[in-house]
This record gives structure tokens, sequence and C-alpha cells, in this order.
RNA sequence: GCCGAUGUAGCUCAGUUGGUCAGAGCAGCUGAUUUGUAAUCAGCAGGUCGACGGUUCGACUCCGCCUAUCGGCUCCA
């Protein structure tokens, strides 16, 4: 017999070799119907496999993370058996779960090439096989039974894994015709994948080395129930309907052109106004905490870089240097500000009591982004920093670092970025040539990042080897509308730069010392989070970000008067207001501003007129009644004011 | 940069096997309508069918090359 604890503590008595799913089908039998996985002491297991000792278990259905992994990394198996079939030959790289479905990456040799239409083929082959109620079975097996399988059946990449792996005991799962190299777990059967979709065909380097082959990736996603997938894919329907790229045209934020060059970002009036106004916004809370704005020039001299050390790390995958008439004269369009800073603090002395230091510039940079990599505003060739540099004595780090990482969620409040992850990146242990400056330099400003977090209580999760290669830092990141995770706010610690650039300060000892640089951007860059927060707000900007913030919707045109004075009113409070005067019907007049987003939309006619009163709409919200004019304007400031 | 897909009017999209197939809706313009809480009606105008080359009597349609965009991979100071 076994003692099996249940999650309430409770413990039962069942016979040796008992497997989860019995144990659900002593609870209920519906239970039984709905179990994936089990957790046993911690790992998690098929629900199917025997239990052989005492342990604490817990049952997982749909719901829970580890099922739905068991579920989707089965689907991944079952998507292979249907490749198998339909491609015999096909040489299978890795098949996992993922946080959305499942993906598998094949080679089906050099003369076939799998494209869209022919997901619709594999789909279809899932769904017979998964009809057949085949069930997964488990095998353990030694290294070298393993390495016999997969020679036999000619598959190298499974091999190549397989030799990295330590000599273990391995296993393998098996379906129907299919058999694959896996830890596990998985579902009893296929029946449960009742719902498949593969949703797209990419290349995928093994590996993911880029100077390996490259494999097809297939990526798909799979439910218990029809229902679920069709909520599924409709979710992502609407969630495509946030993309900043549709909403930027929409709302006539920004454009590119292919004349001025792909990955140029042109801000519209529009999005000019909402760019300059979190500007100005993060302007005044840096000149709150000390910082003095600077302004330097867009080109810098080649030399300035390859003291910098950017030149040679990044100087053949730049935008080339730029000549002079003269000969022997190259400049570079700067993809960083801080050399200009470190020049900037060149300038002139410093004391220690002068530290720390902290320059501040808005800095157009311009990177010579990889093609297939431009996205929107996320990722472009050309953008601005909201960048600062701090300079400070090595007793000043930490407080400085503490200080920054407080402005950076200062901001995402105030913008109500709520779901973001804090994430350290640590320099590879195992690749050091990545970088430059010494390993003492390394450990001090990782141990900063570190204790600085710490003492904060800022949740992180650790990265290692995703350290620039100047210093470790800490990056904010968020996802946008489809989930893809992207940098906005960075916090970089730099023993680097001060060295290169010969940068000192006189300390209390009357000698000279090396300060330390922090780089920091909480924005990271305004392209990029623009992009970010039209996609956060679905374009329904805080009412003090947003470029128009009412609109005066008149009844007919007698009312046209009564409505410009409305306007000259508004106006003279600052709250930015427009007219539509259009002889169209109040009901079109409301449409298009709402599809425009406009927070409030103020409707005047007959009555409004005579009683000197404004009716007030708010976007998606409706109407919110009448007001008299001072009230709107109390009303809409204390909203802005709650909201900064 | 790599893999795959896509590129028709400002936007969203139709366009059958190459031969009056250059189309629709919205937006725009003009006119009428003067409207009470999410689309008033009518008319007009809009495109070197991404670019360049080729096949063909004939190419939006087929082929090649380039370019841009989209989804991934790699990269991201």
């Amino acid at each position: 017999m076994v003692n099996i604890t249940f999650p309430d503590n409770s413990v039962r008595q069942f016979e040796d070799g008992i497997s989860g799913l019995e144990i659900a089908k002593s609870l209920s039998n519906s239970l039984a119907r709905e179990v994936l996985a089990i957790t046993v002491d911690e790992e998690i297991w098929d629900v199917t496999r025997p239990i052989n000792k005492d342990a604490s278990i817990k049952l997982h259905k749909w719901g829970d993370e580890e099922s739905k992994h068991a579920f989707w990394h089965s689907s991944a198996h079952l998507m292979a058996e249907a490749i198998e079939s339909i491609y015999p030959g096909t040489e299978f790289g890795i098949g996992p779960a993922i946080e959305n479905g499942f993906y598998y990456d094949v080679d089906p040799g050099d003369s076939v090439q799998i494209t869209d239409s022919d997901l619709i083929v594999i789909e279809k082959k899932m769904k017979e096989l998964s009809t057949q109620k085949l069930a997964y079975s488990r095998k353990e097996v030694t290294k070298s039974e393993a390495l016999e399988f997969f020679t036999e059946k000619g598959d190298e990449y499974k091999i190549e894994l397989i030799n990295d792996l330590e000599d273990i005991e391995l296993t393998l799962y098996s379906q129907g015709n299919f058999t694959d190299l896996c830890r596990g777990p998985h579902l009893p059967d296929t029946a449960p994948i009742k719902a498949i979709k593969l949703l797209s065909v990419a290349g995928a380097y093994w590996r993911g080395d880029e100077k390996r082959k490259m494999l097809t990736r297939i990526y798909g996603i799979s439910f218990p129930k029809q229902k679920m997938l069709e909520e599924y894919l409709e979710m992502l329907e609407k969630a495509k309907e946030r993309d900043h790229r549709k909403i930027g045209r929409e709302l006539e934020l920004f454009t590119f052109s292919q004349r001025v060059g792909s990955g140029l970002p042109l801000w519209l009036p529009k999005g000019a106004q909402l760019r300059e106004r979190l500007e100005s916004f993060l302007k005044k809370v840096q000149l709150q905490h000390g910082y003095q704005p600077v302004i330097t020039p867009h080109i810098g001299q080649k030399e300035l870089y390859v003291t910098s050390g950017h030149y040679e790390k990044y100087g053949k995958d730049s935008f080339q240097p730029i000549k002079t008439p003269q000969e022997d004269e190259e400049f570079l369009l700067k993809p960083m500000n801080c050399p200009h800073h470190c020049e900037i603090y060149k300038s002139r002395q410093f004391s220690y009591k002068d530290l720390p230091v902290r320059y501040a510039e808005f800095g157009t940079v311009y990177r010579y982004e990889q093609s297939g990599e431009l996205h929107g505003l996320t990722r472009v060739r050309g953008f601005t920093q909201d960048d600062a540099h701090i300079f400070c004595t090595p007793d000043q780090l930490k407080d400085e670092f503490n200080k920054v990482i407080d402005i950076i969620l200062y901001i995402f409040k105030a913008l109500d970025f709520q779901d973001f992850t804090a994430q350290i990146s640590l320099r590879d242990p195992d690749d050091k040539e990545k970088y430059i400056g010494s390993d003492e330099n390394w450990e001090k400003a990782e141990a900063a990042i570190l204790e600085a977090t710490n003492e904060k209580g800022l949740e992180t999760v650790i990265e290692k080897g995703e350290a620039a290669f100047y210093g470790p830092k800490l990056d904010f990141m968020v996802r946008d509308a489809i989930g893809r995770k992207w940098q906005l706010g960075t916090i970089q610690v730099d023993y680097n730069l001060p060295e290169r650039f010969e940068l000192e300060y006189v300390g209390s000892d009357n000698e000279k010392h090396r300060p330390i640089m922090i780089h920091r951007a909480p924005f990271g860059s305004m392209e990029r989070f623009v992009a970010v927060l039209i996609e956060h707000t679905a374009g329904k900007f805080p009412l003090w970000l947003s470029p128009e913030q009412a609109v005066i919707l008149p009844i007919s045109e007698k009312y046209h008067d009564y409505a410009e004075k409305v306007l000259n009113s508004l106006n003279n409070y600052d709250i930015r207001t427009l007219i539509d005067k259009r002889a169209e019907s109040i009901g079109r007049k409301i449409r298009d501003s709402e599809l425009k987003r406009i927070p409030y939309l103020l409707i005047v006619g007959e009555k409004e007129t005579e009683a000197g009163t404004i009716a007030v709409r708010k976007q998606g919200e409706g109407d919110i009644g009448t007001m008299k004019f001072e009230e709107f304007v109390e009303f809409i400031q204390s909203e802005v004011a709650k909201q900064i």
C-alpha cells in the first residue's frame, strides 16, 4: 500500500502502483474523465503512470497550467504523427508546449516544402488520428537504447539531442505509429484533443543557431472543446484590433513612407502631440529628480565609437560612416547617446561633492536593424531614447539605481502599466568573450543591481547572457496586444565607459577616482513606448494625453454660434476641443467621434443653448448627463489631476 | 540576414482556366437635407493592379529578380 496525500492534506491509502487516473476514479467518475495530469511530489506525471511510493499529489483538470502543458505537448506529438504519415521520412527536432499551444520543428527533407495550405491537410489528419483514441505510452530506456532507436529511424536531430544528455534513464513516448524522445507527461490518449487549429508555419534555426539548418516550425493550438477553440480564435482576432499599426493609421498618429525608408517612422501631428506630452511629463519628473537636460548632435566622429567600443561591436552591422569632402574624415550616425554624454562630463572637472551628475536628453539614435526585424513602431531604425546618464561614486551607486527604479515605477503607475516583468540581465558566465571590461567590475555591477532590486523588494526574473556588452541591466518588459514581450524601461550599470573615456572626479582624499555610470531610459524609446501605450489602451488614451479631449457636436447649424462660444471658453481652460460643424445627423457625428476615441462628446442643441449647458457623452460609455460649463471644466480638470 | 506568406483606389477587400475585369463598400469632392445620442440621400472623382525584366498575338493573372509589408527564427548597444 502507498500513502497518498491530497492537496487538503488528507491522506488515503491505495494499492501500490495505483495511477492518478485510478485515484481520480475512486473519487468520482466525472473527475476521472477530466483529469489530464498529476503532480506527484512536485513532479508532473502522466495520470496513467503507476505510483509506487508514498507521495503527495495534485490532480490537474484543464484549467491548470500543468494540464494545458500536457495537453499541448501531446498535441505536438499528435501533429508529429500526422506529419510523419503525410511526409514519410521527416526528421524531427523539438516539439514543445508553449504558453499558448505548441509547435514542432520538423525537417521534411529538402525536396518537400510545407506551406500554409498544407496545414489544413495536417490538421485533418490530426483530427482523424485523435478520434482513434490512441494511447500515449511511456517507456523507460537507456541512453544507448534510445540512440539505437533513433539511429535506426534515421533521425539525426534526436540523435544529437540524446548525445547531449547525460547517461541516465531516458523516456520514450509512443502513440499510434509515432515514438518520440520525451520527458512527458502526456495525456492518457489522443481522444481529448478534439479541437485543433494549426496557426502558422515558419522557419526556425536548429537549436536557435543561425549557422545551422533552418527547420520548418509549425505552430498550433488545441482544446478539449470546439467552443474553446472558437473563443480563443475570436480573442486573437480581437487582439489584432488593438494592433498599434492599425490604430496608428486610424487615429493618424504615425506613418511610414517607402521613399523615406523602412523602419523610419513619420510622426503625424496627433502622434507628435501625444509624444510631446509624454516627453514633457517625463522632463518634469526628471527636473524634480535632479536631472540636467543636455543636447547633443545626431552624428559623431567614428573615433568616438571606437573609443566607446560600439564600433568594434556593431560597426559592421550599422549604418556605414558618413564621409566628409575631406579625405579620412568619417562620422557615424549615433547609435547611442552615451559617448556624447561622456564628452560632456569631460568638459569640466568634478569633485566628489558634485556627484551624482545626471545628464538627460531625448536623443535620437539610428541603428541598422535587420530587415526581417522591423515591426511597426516597436522595432525601427531611427528612434528617440528618453536617455540619461548618471555619473556617481561607488557608494552612491545603489541609491541612484534605486531612485531610477522609483522613476520607472512612478511612470508605469501613472500610465496604468501594471502587467510588466522586471528582468535582471546578467553576463553569460560561459561566454565572457562577448563582453568588455574586467571580471571584477562585472561582479561589482551585477552585485549592485541584485542588491538594489532586493532592497526595493522588486519581483524580478534573472536571465543569464542577456546583459549588454558593457554591463548588466535591469529591464522592464511589457506585452503587446498579441502577447509578444517588449523591453521598455531599462537601467544599466556601466564601469566600462568611464574607463574608456577616462572619466574622473576628485575625491575627498584629493586623489582622482573613476565615476560609475548608470544608463537609464524609463520609456526606452518614445516609438516603442507609444506603440505599447496604443496597444495597452486600444487608442483610448488617458485624458491628459489624448490629442483631442473633447469635441462639440451641434445638433444643427442653428447652434454653431453657441458651440463656438463653448469652444472658446474651453480653450481658455486649455481643454483641447474642436467642433464638428458638418451638416450630418447627430448620430453620425457621435459615431465618427467615438471611432476617433475622443474622450468627451459635447452635444449642444436647443435645450443647451437656452439653458447655457452642454450634454456630455463619455467615449465608450454614452450619455453621462447635462452639465453647466463650469461643472464640465471642473470635471475634466479633476480627471486629469487624478491621472498625473 | 534566414524560412514562409502577401502587395489591386486614402482604408478594407472582390477580381473565375491569361482575352471590354480595372470593381465594391467606406473615406474624399459636389449638391440636397438642418437633423437629439454609434452610419441622411444622390451624383462625381480616385488605381502605371508594389518595381523591373521575361514568356505570349495579348499579362492584374504565368515565370524570374528586386522591394515593401505580415508571421516566425536569429539579432537587438
